[in-house]
DNA sequence: CTGTTAGCGCGTTCAA
DNA sequence: TTGAACGCGCTAACAG
């Protein structure tokens, strides 16, 4: 066990040079002293005891990584590939800083507040925490917190948080099935409560409709259900002719990619009988045919922006916008068929 | 802060019995003082500091997960939706023990060996690494360790492993394949190394050509590129009539899945114009038309049962067989097709 | 530039 | 059944 004492009585000198040498305090030690020193702490195969160093400094280096549960499917949180993906991006992050992860799954605010003490963390980053929830956190910790993908209108003080211009994107998928010549649309989505990603590009399509002096409303609203049995059911509705709607914009292309998987097996073809859209350009949306027109959204960035802003809050420097919406793009490729009529172009 | 210290000034105790209360160490502990103890526990909302319990008894309650680098595509190793499975039910399994997850990426050996001193991780669980590699981790430690999905043919003593049955995952597709006529087959894969999943999976499906008097050698075993664009280069050499193969025996879903929707796009159809199969079952199989015929394998039950031999090996219990092989199954769905002739049934 | 010293909070003797 | 005392490895004053 290589201690800071051991190494310093190897060098001949005392424990808090040795210390001064690891962090890098060089206005104390000579250069002399910190290559003898260096070269026993290399020989020794040094690595420092965390325990004591949190006992001694009350912070731990390690960011906690929690993942409120079951954001879409009933199954575990990370068996959706956006979990996997933003997490790996965290991770990599995480790690480039210097600092440690400690991956915990939960939807109890208590549950994050112990951890946070009794591990010291540093720093936290919560994914797709319910708003109210969030506020409780944030008002019983003094630890940097970053929340990913939640929604926080109206809060008492800034919950910083880094989540997508879903407004923008609602927009932008609507505004592109319109100019199609749809008008029998529906919007397909988990989660009706507001405010929240699904509700806000639910509303972004709104606007696209409202531009055009059409009604775009709550009937059109189709809440998913976490039931793939049931989902699968209502996925019936839209097979026949002539088809009840002729687009279908989901709001999560892991939902798109499954309807249209279903639709194609039951002999309605899409686009040709009727058009999908997706939200998220994923894996799926790509590899399923026809390919997905969805939204892009790029989630590496959306993991690294949240580690870069908590080490921000971190170092005790000012983040300006506590809201950080990152930018989407439409990506128009061929699951959606024009109408004749259409006001191409 | 409640300190144990200070709990127990308030309940008029040394911090010995404080401790005893919070071990459950009731032998040595009245009942009315346990009771008490735990009022004003619970009232302070008390939280250990593990930086003291590490410092104190040198160890943590942390389990390590490493993930080695990129198994499959050229991107981070935790956007497979196979890594996040596993990694759910790994989480969900060491919550469920009372302990807590770092998670962390890497291909160094030596930097697993710092993590664990430096933590005092109680426990690792690696996955897919190089069975080289895993021994030396193995021999520079004395911290319980479990390796997944990784191969150790012939390692000097015991590297405990949970992996699958390739060998019969592969015997039972091919001889499915075979069974509908095939004999113009192809094995494609990342890694002909061997020992190695892809390597025993391809022997597997050896044995049941050779049980059938054919030969299925090297020149059937194609290496698939890491990179997507060589992969779709490769692919087209599956279009066109007639066809150099009439089966592609994949050894991982997410490569047939890309296959058949490359070959779709390109007008040669799934299961008509070549039969394709998969390894793996994962969610794209099944949302992929046709729906891929395929080997399952249980990845929750496999992280599950990580943990649980983890868990044997830190309290010292015995652990039978080292290398655990989980079982495997077939799974008949719409992507193979039978050659006139072939002996059904 | 270097060394001494006093804790950080908890577990674990050992003594009462 | 309870308590006092020590030490785990490190950091941060402070003194030289």
């Amino acid at each position: 066990m290589a201690t800071i004492k051991e190494i310093a009585r190897k060098a001949g000198v005392s424990a808090t040079t040795v210390s001064n040498v690891l962090h890098g305090r060089m206005a104390r030690v000579s250069q002399d002293t910190k290559e003898k020193v260096e070269a026993i702490l290399d020989a020794d195969k040094y690595a420092p005891n965390m325990g004591a160093m949190i006992l001694a400094s009350n912070n731990s280096r390690i960011i906690g990584v929690i993942m409120f549960m079951k954001p879409r499917r009933n199954e575990t949180v990370l068996e959706d590939p956006f979990s996997s993906t933003i997490l790996g991006a965290i991770e990599a992050e995480i790690r480039r800083y210097g600092y440690f992860l400690m991956l915990h799954t939960t939807s109890d605010e208590n549950e994050v507040i112990r951890l946070s003490k009794t591990w010291k963390l540093d720093g936290l980053v919560l994914m797709w925490v319910p708003g109210s929830i969030g506020c409780v956190i944030r008002k019983s910790m003094e630890t940097p917190l970053v929340f990913v993908d939640s929604y926080f209108e109206g809060a008492s003080y800034p919950c910083f948080n880094v989540g997508l211009d879903d407004f923008s994107g609602g927009y932008a998928i609507a505004t592109y099935v319109l100019s199609m010549g749809h008008r029998r649309v529906v919007f397909l989505a988990n989660d009706k409560v507001y405010p929240g990603s699904d509700r806000t590009r639910f509303e972004g399509c709104r606007r696209a409709f409202e531009e055009r002096g059409l009604s775009f409303n709550e009937e059109q609203y189709i809440i998913l259900s976490k039931d793939a049995k049931e989902r699968h059911k209502l996925y019936r509705r839209f097979i026949g002719s002539p088809p009840e709607f002729t687009a279908l914009m989901f709001s999560a292309d892991y939902y798109a990619v499954e309807a249209v998987s279903f639709l194609a097996a039951h002999g309605t073809r899409v686009p040709e009988d009727v058009s999908v859209t997706g939200f998220d350009d994923n894996i799926f949306s790509r590899l399923i045919r026809p390919q997905l027109t969805t939204v892009h959204q790029d989630v590496y960035q959306k993991g690294k922006k949240a580690v870069e802003m908590l080490m921000l809050l971190i170092n005790g420097e000012s983040v300006v916008d506590a809201d950080v919406r990152l930018p989407v793009r439409l990506v128009v490729r061929d699951s959606v068929q024009a109408i004749a009529g259409a006001d191409l172009g």
